[in-house]
RNA sequence: GGCGCUAUCGUCUAGGGGUUAGGACGGGUGAUUCUCAGUCACUAAACCGGGGUUCGAAUCCCCGUAGCGCUGCCA
């Protein structure tokens, strides 16, 4: 099936040879957010240019003007800024190859579909989108074996017809003239070498009727013009690579060599999606993670270094990042471990650098107005949680207590630990801690010990009750260190508080 | 339907003609602690199926099956 005619030699196809330079580009489309499939395409490029000391191009494909949507650039660069992904030339960093809008090159590409009509590699269609309709709709009826798509219906047109249609304004879009049966062959990086057949390729439209180009002219020839030397991109790409072959080879191009990564899936196997699993980056950002962790996190997916070693900074990556130890398989995002590699990363991070983002959760939460005015303060209380989280919206979530008086007990704790013989006890509490001095958590436990071997309790009856009475659950940071960060003032109250709710609980009979 | 890609614990993966098939997350058990988290120790858990090649196959080849992608004047 390989005969002559066959584009290049696989594997020798680029005009990039081993030792240079790559140029790498991510072109994402702004019709929406960065999803974080898209947002690992763009973290492999950039891997990949820093590993070989290449560059990294960011471009924008906003060809399609019915999908665009303005606020979806502003997302993208925002993304990829948080996650630490900076483009070496594209918008906001300029460069020699731009402009790196498409919609500011179309007259590029006109010039260049221009060029294969002339070459005769390519044909004006006037084919109505109706007509084109009613052809798939038969197609679709005939459930035909193959040869679906285009009928090639304006190939054939006389250069006579083609020219009257076009002088008399017919809107017309443009297609390339792909060969008969022939076989189209790349070498994917990660896969291999593919064929495609090129009976299986239908005319496709370079030129569409509102004069910019389709994805794939522009895209082939901006990856030549920018000098792309790999293109690395989503795999849901792999079928129009050879579409891309022959449009290099109606120019006369060497194409780029090729590499295509996997997809990311959802928990349940189907495609990641707002529904399913978040998938904008700055969903995940919203929800608390930290971006070194996300991109931790989504490296490994569909990438591993070899060895045991999964925690690493983006400079180890760097170093370690080949395509070799790309996988070819879809891997599924898997949130818990998103999560613990998240937890991780908090425990690594300054209270100070927490600061910032977990008081603007806190912002969030209707607290009183003076409640965060303390930063010494604000950062006792992110260290005392920091290690007992794996988000940082969840030190936020789980710190309200320090800036208001619960609002309820957990009830499960309450009916175990705010018992009627818990009164005696936390009145004892109330009498010495009024006078406790100093005030401080070494202090108070020995305090609480000594009361308890008073008593003859075990300490838990004492610390439990207190836990519960000035949190409101069961569960967090160690109870002295708790005490003395709320304060003497704060501890009386809420003891006080919770004593009345005991002895009221006490009359209903429970 | 056609074409293509893919297939190791539940998940991410290492390995790759001869291994006790390794690690991580999650799960389970135990230890520690005022709770939670954590930490430590232990533990269950996988080579999609069938043929072939071979002394030997999870590994190479073929077929099947399943999942996914493409089959647009979307990207």
């Amino acid at each position: 099936m390989t005969r002559q005619g066959i584009c290049g030699k696989i594997g020798e196809m680029a005009d990039w040879k081993e030792g240079m330079p790559p140029v790498v580009r991510f072109a994402p489309s702004p019709t929406g957010y960065l999803h974080v499939g898209g947002a690992r395409t763009a973290l492999f490029n950039f891997l990949f240019a820093r590993h070989h000391g290449g560059r990294f191009i960011l471009r924008i494909e906003d060809t399609d003007r019915k999908r665009y949507q303005p606020e979806a650039l502003a997302e993208i660069f925002t993304s990829l800024k948080w996650l630490g992904l900076q483009w070496d030339e594209g918008p906001e960093a300029g460069g020699d190859a731009g402009p790196y809008f498409q919609s500011q090159r179309t007259a590029l590409y006109r010039r260049h579909a221009e060029e294969l009509l002339a070459a005769g590699r390519a044909y004006r269609c006037f084919c109505s989108e109706e007509r084109l309709a009613n052809l798939r709709a038969e197609q679709e009826k005939a459930k035909m074996a193959q040869g679906s798509g285009y009928d090639r219906h304006c190939r054939s047109l006389a250069p006579g017809d083609s020219e009257k249609l076009l002088a008399a304004g017919k809107s017309y879009i443009v297609r390339l003239k792909v060969p008969d049966a022939r076989a189209v062959a790349f070498h994917d990086l990660i896969r291999g070498d593919i064929t495609y057949d090129s009976a299986q390729l239908d005319d496709l439209v370079l030129l569409k009727s509102d004069g910019f180009p389709t994805y794939h002219l522009a895209n082939v020839v901006d990856d030549y013009l920018m000098g792309i030397s790999h293109v690395l991109r989503g795999d849901e790409w792999i079928a129009s690579t050879p579409k891309h072959i022959l449009i290099y080879e109606a120019f006369g191009w060497a194409p780029p060599l090729f590499a295509h990564m996997p997809v990311i899936l959802a928990a349940d196997g189907g495609k990641l999606s707002k529904r399913r699993g978040a998938a904008s980056v700055l969903d995940y950002q919203r929800a608390g993670f930290l971006p070194e962790a996300l991109r931790n996190f989504l490296a490994l997916l569909g990438w591993a270094p070899g060895g045991d070693r999964e925690v690493m900074t983006l400079e180890e990556m760097i170093r370690a990042f080949t395509l070799e130890r790309v996988q070819a398989k879809a891997a599924v995002f898997d949130e818990t471990k998103l999560e613990w590699m998240n937890g991780v990363y908090l425990q690594g991070r300054s209270v100070e650098s927490l600061l910032p983002d977990v008081r603007a959760a806190w912002e969030k939460m209707e607290l009183p107005a003076a409640a965060l005015a303390d930063e010494a303060f604000l950062k006792k209380v992110i260290a005392m949680f920091r290690e007992r989280s794996r988000k940082v919206s969840e030190i936020a979530a789980s710190s309200l207590y320090f800036f208001r008086d619960p609002q309820g007990y957990d009830e499960q704790a309450g009916r175990k630990h705010f018992k009627a013989e818990a009164l005696p006890l936390i009145d004892a509490l109330l009498e010495r801690l009024a006078i406790q001095e100093p005030f401080a958590a070494p202090a108070l436990e020995a305090l609480y010990r000594k009361l308890a071997e008073e008593r003859t309790v075990g300490a838990g009856k004492l610390i439990h009750p207190t836990r519960l009475a000035v949190s409101g659950v069961s569960f967090g940071p160690g109870l002295f260190e708790m005490l003395e960060a709320l304060g003497r003032e704060t501890v009386l109250r809420r003891l006080r508080q919770a004593r009345g709710h005991i002895a009221a609980r006490g009359q209903d009979g429970n």
